[in-house]
This record gives structure tokens, sequence and C-alpha cells, in this order.
DNA sequence: TGACCCATGTCAGTATTCTGACATACCTTT
DNA sequence: AAAGGTATGTCAGAATACTGACATGGGTCA
């Protein structure tokens, strides 16, 4: 016979679901003006902060594919927000950098997007906080290394 | 002069994200040799534990639109996973319910993505599982509260 | 009763992301 | 040097979710 199913009200990754549902939809409600989508805006911020990252290491940091982000900075560079060498300097990889106006444009994102992480952290105290950071990266750790094999 | 950017080394709400990312993957790793996407998976659990639910009210548990689940439900329906009669019998509301074969398909799907949580959660104890829970919520609580006027 | 507002189900079109596939470049190993 | 493995950029097609729109049902209030 086989066990209920999970308890939605008490499921810790029901919630947390739920709290990157509500957060998605918060930073798009503050993005829209800018006409911004939060890849597009994950973009812009991954470059400012490691300027030279190539299609991969930005798909992998805005959690999607390389095709999908291959798609964004393609629209940014013919929009003129980044640019990329015509050919690799090394390998394949184009490393690719803001333009002024990428960061320009950037600029009102992040203070749109940090009022909606204030706003998220307004319940929970310094030590809060913390404890939130390491929990949450011990669960990423844990889904990461895969099936335990015993 | 604007300000620095967002450190996504820091941040809560990338680390959210990250979280949610990875637990994402960890699901549909589990659920594709099933056949089953993770809204229709949660489409599923919330009927087994609230048998009657709307196709909006499916929709807002598990975090897509009313029309996004309706094709959803049309899909299930045709299938034969779940039944809605033929006319509301108040309102416009369909009420919906799993079918015997709904019932057999979610079972192997919850053993899966009951695995994939308790890999997550490995790493806490029951007490930061329960921190994280107090945390999360303040979180969804904030999100949804709106802007704060002042 | 009638006007209004809100929630629902549904259709249609659009947008975004994903999977599959291929060629290329680097690295390691033999 | 040659072969295998990994990573990258890119194209094409499929899947999935979204926005816009419309009609209907139920409630509220004048």
């Amino acid at each position: 016979m086989g066990q209920d199913g999970i308890d939605l009200e008490t499921s810790l990754g029901y919630l947390l679901k739920e709290a990157s549902s509500a957060l998605r939809l918060a930073m798009e409600e503050v993005l829209r003006p800018l006409g911004m989508t939060i890849t597009h805006y994950s973009c812009l911020e991954l470059l400012a902060q490691r300027p030279g990252l190539s299609n991969s290491e930005l798909a992998r940091g805005a959690f999607v594919t390389r095709q999908s982000m291959n798609v964004l900075l393609q629209a940014l560079e013919r929009d003129g927000y980044v640019t990329r060498p015509a050919a690799p300097p090394v390998g394949k990889a184009l490393p690719t950098r803001l333009t002024a106006r990428g960061r320009r444009s950037l600029e009102k994102a992040t203070a749109a997007v940090r009022s909606v992480e204030s706003r998220m952290l307004e319940g929970l105290s310094a030590g809060d906080q913390q404890e939130a950071f390491r929990m949450l990266t011990s669960m990423v750790r844990s889904l990461r290394e895969g099936p335990t094999p015993g």
C-alpha cells in the first residue's frame, strides 16, 4: 500500500517554491516598467560584477540554458547594451561587456530590485538572515550532490 | 552617482533563486522518467490533498496562471487522470477529482519527490528546518504585502 | 430590479525557455 | 601526432507558460 502524499502545508520544498514565486512576481512587477525581464536584469547584473563573462557562464549564473542566454545576448548586443568581440580571443568563448548604455539601464533596475529584496527581508533580523543564508546554501549543496548511493 | 550593484555572492534573493532552481532541476530529473512535469505533478498532489479544487484554485496552488492550468487539466482529463463534471454545480467553477489512474500515477511521483526533498534537507536539523520554515513564511508574507507606502 | 464589480472558464496569439543537434576549440591521454 | 572527452557557440524545432480578450455566474449596493 502506498504512502500518503506530501503535506504541502508543511513541506519546505513547496514553501521554497512559494517564496521563489513571490520573489519572481515582485521582481517582474518592478522591472516591467523598465522594459526588463528577470533574466535580462540578471545578465546585466552579472556582467557588472564580473565583466568578460561568456555566454555559457552567464547562463549558469542566471539559471537558464546557454541557448536561452544566447538569444537574449544577441538582442542585448543588437540594442547596444553589451558588446562582444567579433572573434574569440581564446577558445570559442566570447567575453561580454556592458556598454555605457547597459550600465545606465542597470542602475535603475538595481535600485528597483534592491527595494524588493529589502521588503522581503524586513521581518528578519540580521541573525535570521545569516541563518537563512546558511540553510539555503546547505540545501543547494545537498541537491547538487546527486542521489545518495546508499 | 549611482550605487553599486547587488552583491550576488551574499544576496539572499539570488540564493533563494539558486535553491529554487536546484530543487526544480532535481525534481525534473526524477519526474522525467515518469513522463511528468513539475506542474503536472503539483496538480495531482494538490488534488490528492484537496479533492474538488477548481481550475483557478489549482493554478494558484501550482504558481501558474489559470490559463496554463486549464491547458494541463484538459490534457489530464483527456488521458483519464482527472474528472470534471460536464456542468458546474454552482457558479462557473468545475470541481476536479483524481481518478484511480491519477492516484496510481501520483504514488510513484510522490515517492520520487519525497526522496528529493529528503536529500535537500539532509544537512539540516529538525530545529533548522523549523527556522527555515519560519523565515521563508516571513519572506512570502512581506513580498505579498506590496511596497511599503512610507 | 438594475448597475457594478469580481472571479471563473476558455479561446487565441505571443513570448520565453527548453531539448536536440552540429561544428569547433581546448585538454588529456595514449 | 592521434584519439577521446569536455566545453562552447549557435541553429532549429518543440514544449511550456504568459498576456489579452470575451462571456458567464454570483455577490453587493443604490
